[in-house]
RNA sequence: GCACCUGUAGCUCAGCUGGAUAGAGCGCUGCCCUCCGAAGGCAGAGGCCAGAGGUUCGAAUCCUCUCAGGUGCGCCA
């Protein structure tokens, strides 16, 4: 349920019977009317513009329409005042009884509370993290990681049919690179000295997988030539690393439901059948790309290459898909990758890039577009830096300097539980600053705690009033009798309540699952504010062992914001706490 | 040179398919614990929404240009 787009649906209706008693002309366009909570709380409970947005279309006066409208509105039982305000705007008042009903339906539905059918069981694929596979995950893939994973839950409270994908980038020059870095570490575990050379990946990380690989193949390799090796020892290593880069994720909480291997795409003739696609459509052909103006690579030549037409698509200049030498770009495992999601039948797709992808973006939508003709949307999301600070000072990641931070790092030093709420409170599109210090700290500065602070003072409210002799479970608050609920303070926090399901809608639409962070501190601080209260004034304490029946009530009001932090924080991957310690 | 992102209170940031007097936290000032967790709450001060044009009933939001910061720009992925 979604109290506002009742409340349009109701909208909608009375404009019809208007255009039916002739009042309104008829073919009226009325997608743009709104219902939505004012900015103001004086201007009541829910506002629409759909006065103003027909004016004109119906060549009549704002005000008369609303006024018209109001009177239609206003004999709904659950509108209880309907006042025409500013240039034309309806605002409506709800009866006290619709927002008692909140908690009740918050108690009914559980954690489902919010779940909407906006997606329709269309299918989605999101693709993040893909970091290629030469090492343990980072800070920045972190950020990725959780954005993604947290995107994909909230698409799927929101009704998509949601595929969570990794790319692994399986198939170019750095696994190479990465085997030779391996094959290095796997002559010293054979006690030979050896030397990293520049292009090759030191890293301690890699002494295990040179010793794992020792126990696997003995000394069958040692002083071989490249050609002997090279193969085995690529998919050897690749294997350890994305095994490390599992468990890196898993210690945040996210599990992929499929990894795709680029490898995979080669020697199927799956990346030529991708090209050869594009290549019907006429967007192949050969050509000598114009250096970048102001920027030009100091070894420039032109070179005659093949590239792909995306400039047909939107973007910029056309890509190259194969190099001078005829061997595949990167792009072009890439164009068949996204061309194998559209031919798994995917209705959207979305890409999680690190903002250092950027310059990847058009290309790439470009070429869904044209493998799909233009019938499967992909939207990319870039996540801008994250900086690291301890004690309100920035440090800057460094190999050399012995400060580069891993995603384990993080997630043992803060928990999962901080470090995935902590990146979420920022759009994504935004740079975030992750103080070690502050995400720790137990104030109301840090909005991880607040969040959680406030379920916890829930849980030991009814815990309390279970030790009082007051029935606690859900059945018995779902049938208190809430229209005692009736205090200004209360229904406020109810209406929060009722905003959850919009603003799942909006999230879920936007592809901005921060929302969720910002909509659970709002409702963290309504809940404070409301317990606080309870310190002044004995009717609106929690638990009053003076009348049992407004205990139920306010209890069931403060359940039902537990379930709904709850629920928002298993959008985000964050576990509720049940106290603090 | 071009593309993308960012620019909102002293600081860090929200701001809904364009809506009414632009919000929150920190910091600052002043209050509130015999009582459900004060790890909290209430109130106050603080704004040319980077700047300039435009679109319209209405712009922080959409368009154009300028300025500042970030990211990237064929044969790396």
């Amino acid at each position: 349920m979604n109290l506002f787009t009742d409340i349009r649906s109701l909208v909608i209706e009375s404009l019809d019977t208007m255009v039916s008693d002739g009042t309104l002309p008829a073919g009226l366009d009325l997608r743009n009317v709104a219902v939505e909570p004012p900015r103001d709380v004086a201007h009541g409970d829910m506002a629409t513009n759909a006065a103003m947005v027909l004016a004109k279309p119906a060549k009549k006066k704002p005000r008369d329409i609303a006024e018209a409208l109001a009177v239609k509105l206003a004999s709904d039982d659950r509108v209880s005042s309907a006042e025409v305000a500013g240039p034309g705007f309806l605002n409506l008042r709800l009866a006290a009884s619709v927002w008692q009903g909140i908690p009740k339906s918050v108690l009914g539905a559980g954690l489902d509370f919010g779940r909407s059918e906006m997606g329709q069981g269309l299918k989605v694929n999101v693709e993040y993290v893909s970091a290629n596979p030469t090492g343990p995950l980072h800070v920045g893939h972190t950020r990725g990681a959780v954005f993604g994973d947290a995107l994909a839950s909230l698409l799927d409270f929101a009704g998509y049919d949601v595929t969570r994908e990794y790319y692994i980038n399986d198939g170019g020059g750095q696994v190479d690179v990465l085997a030779r870095s391996v094959y290095l570490r796997y002559l010293e575990a054979h006690g030979q000295e050896v030397a990293f050379p520049d292009g090759t990946y030191p890293g301690d990380y890699l002494i295990d997988t040179g010793k794992a690989l020792k126990a696997k193949v003995g000394d069958a390799y040692v002083d071989q030539p490249e050609d002997v090796w090279l193969q085995e020892v690529r998919t050897f290593s690749t294997d350890a690393m994305m095994e490390l880069i599992r468990a890196d994720l898993k210690s945040l909480g996210v599990v992929m439901d499929k990894f795709y291997s680029e490898k995979s795409l080669y020697g199927t003739g799956r990346i030529e059948a991708a090209i050869g696609e594009l290549d019907d459509k006429g967007l192949i052909y050969e050509g000598v790309l114009e250096p970048p103006k102001g920027k030009k690579p100091e070894d420039w030549e032109p070179r005659e290459q093949t590239l792909f037409k995306s400039t047909e698509h939107g973007d910029d200049v056309d890509r190259p898909v194969k190099k001078s030498d005829g061997a595949w770009t990167y792009f072009a495992p890439d164009i068949a990758y996204h061309y194998d999601k559209v031919d798994r039948g995917f209705d959207m797709l979305i890409d999680v890039f690190g903002a250092d992808h950027g310059g990847y973006v058009k290309r790439m939508k470009a070429a869904v577009s044209a493998l799909s003709d233009g019938r499967v949307p992909l939207d990319i999301k870039l996540t801008q830096l994250v900086k690291l600070f301890k004690d309100g000072q920035e440090f800057k990641m460094s190999k050399r300097a012995g400060t580069f931070v891993t995603l384990r790092d993080v997630v043992d030093l803060v928990g999962a539980d901080v470090t995935r709420f902590v990146m979420l409170t920022r759009k994504n599109d935004a740079s975030l600053d992750f103080d070690f210090s502050k995400v720790l700290e137990q104030s109301k500065d840090n909005p991880v705690f607040y969040v959680q602070y406030a379920n916890a003072r829930i849980c030991s409210t009814l815990r309390k009033a279970g030790e009082a002799g007051i029935a606690t479970d859900d059945a018995t608050l779902g049938a208190a009798d809430l229209s005692l609920l009736d205090d200004d303070a209360q229904l406020s926090v109810a209406k929060k309540l009722a905003e959850w399901p919009r603003l799942v809608d909006i999230a879920a639409r936007t592809h901005e699952p921060h929302r969720v962070a910002f909509y659970l501190y709002d409702l963290a601080s309504d809940l404070h504010g409301l317990y606080h209260l309870g310190k002044s004034n004995d009717d609106l304490r929690f638990v009053n062992t003076s009348s049992q029946s407004a205990t139920h009530a306010k209890l069931a009001l403060a359940r039902a914001v537990s379930i709904v932090i709850s629920a928002g924080l298993g959008i985000l991957g964050v576990n509720p706490a049940q106290e603090m310690r």
